[in-house]
DNA sequence: TGCAAATATGAATATTTGTTCATATAATAT
DNA sequence: ATATTATATGAACAAATATTCATATTTGCA
């Protein structure tokens, strides 16, 4: 194989965290723009704590950072990779639906 | 959200079979020619069992499509997207080594 | 017909993972 | 100081998942 074992890994690390309902719907909120942990939690209809433990796996994997204002805290996403990753599986999703 | 529920979990069946060190291994054997089972556990060292449960669910999720020649099947990748998201996965896993 | 090669399948197990609940921490305002 | 708001954390539980082992199926060939 001409793929390290290691970057295998990596890359396995990085889908997992992009491949849940919940953190999907996450990133698709701060898609436009940052917003604080309760009012994601709000927008996904999803627990504050569930809210702040995928933020945290997000966090981790580099999927999105954060900036503290007062007692809020507001997330983005972080890079362009990230945007890639969901357009093009919505891309894919998508183009399933037609032969559906 | 702008984005159905149902699209966000489509997204996430696609994601979750992308997220397998094993497959992605398998995937990566198959990028440039289409291989039968026994080369593919042959090649990524794993067991025949185990290549074959893996091929059925990255065939169930169309990511790889096979042929039938005599007693082997050869399998191969099935569209860009699949490429497109090992690539761009790679392209960010690759990346971030340098920070590292 | 019987044997060997290639692949698939089902059950069992071990591990990982998402979610909830209760509680902790931190910052602000009264 | 205390109350309030925003967020994080840890333990517990349930559900999903990857892997192994033993066995079944299919095809080609002697």
């Amino acid at each position: 194989m001409e793929v390290k074992e290691h970057v295998i890994n990596k890359m396995q690390d990085t889908l997992k965290i992009a491949s849940d309902a919940t953190r999907l719907k996450i990133m698709f909120c701060l898609l436009k723009e940052e917003k604080c942990v309760n009012d994601i939690a709000l927008e996904i209809n999803a627990s504050q704590s569930l809210v702040s433990h995928q933020l945290k796996v997000l966090k981790d994997g580099e999927f999105v950072k954060s900036r503290k204002e007062g007692t809020k805290i507001y997330y983005s996403l972080k890079d362009e990779h990230v945007r890639q990753i969901m357009e093009i599986t919505l891309e894919h999703v998508l183009e399933d639906e037609e032969h559906d």
